[in-house]
DNA sequence: GAATACTCTACTAAAGTTGTCAAGTATTCG
DNA sequence: CGAATACTTGACAACTTTAGTAGAGTATTC
């Protein structure tokens, strides 16, 4: 239960692999796709998204390639996963765009409510800094 | 993102209804549809697998319904969840059935794996009970 | 034996996921 | 200039999952 799409999952390994390169070196889409075995057409994609919504920005031409727009340790997991699948909504109920109509009588409401709330208090405590520096396995994060 | 199905909300709001009847009221699958607004075609469906996993008992005949095999107190929200949907696998590669091969070298790993452990772990600490005395509300649970 | 209530399997429509494909634009460098 | 590199965009399709419905059957009570 509770899986995270292929995109979301692709997207923050491909961050981790732009993160690599900042600040000045731009990263190619084919090196991320070798290094993190996605297909360059699905990043595209995954990429585009990313950028429309301003976590990097593109490089064309020979030399060019991704880079963040933010250094690693401000750019968190939960936000490059809001970006590329909306915020955590547990259930429609807790969903922005979609709301409960029975939620005064309900007792679960709460319950996801509270769920919701601890992962993205969770994932907007872990950044790609944390990512490159292994800091999860170190301490109790 | 991390939308659980309705599968598993009904389930947990069926089962607080037959919470409400611990230990001598059996509840009637109608009830639970009236009471939750969830066809009782589709509850037949989740109360049995609930049945089988040793949840829940049922008693036939008139006066019948279901009555809960624990009380409210020993039935965490995690466990309903465990037995309709599945283990928390926030990705394939953290699911048993699935796993992966790629683990060694990826960096996102032990994000999901924490992920899903303090998921698990929220999951585990509320009880029916909870929901019915509204503990939720109360405390920082 | 009629009414109540649970049991079980099959099936399906809709939605979401997971990609692929193709044609186009911009930049660099020799 | 022109070739190579690299990003941009939108369409589309196979596949899987979800969210139910339907219907025929079994067990129990009074
Ligand atoms: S049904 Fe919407 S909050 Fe429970
Ligand atoms: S690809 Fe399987 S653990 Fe990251």
């Amino acid at each position: 239960m509770l899986r995270l799409s292929t995109k979301g999952q692709y997207g923050v390994r491909a961050m981790f692999e732009i993160a690599k390169g900042y600040p000045d070196k731009p990263i190619p889409i084919k090196e991320i796709s070798e290094r993190q075995d996605v297909s360059v057409a699905y990043l595209e994609q995954i990429l585009n998204k990313l950028r429309n919504r301003g976590l990097i920005k593109s490089i064309k031409g020979p030399g060019g390639g991704y880079v963040l727009n933010k250094k690693p340790a401000n750019i968190s997991i939960g936000s490059i996963l809001r970006e590329l699948e909306g915020p955590v909504a547990i259930t429609s109920c807790l969903d922005p765009e979609e709301g409960c109509i029975r939620v005064d009588g309900c007792v679960t409401y709460m319950l996801w409510k509270s769920l919701g709330e601890k992962i993205e208090g969770f994932l907007d405590t872990v950044s790609l800094y944390d990512l490159i520096e292994g800091t999860l396995y170190k301490n109790s994060k």
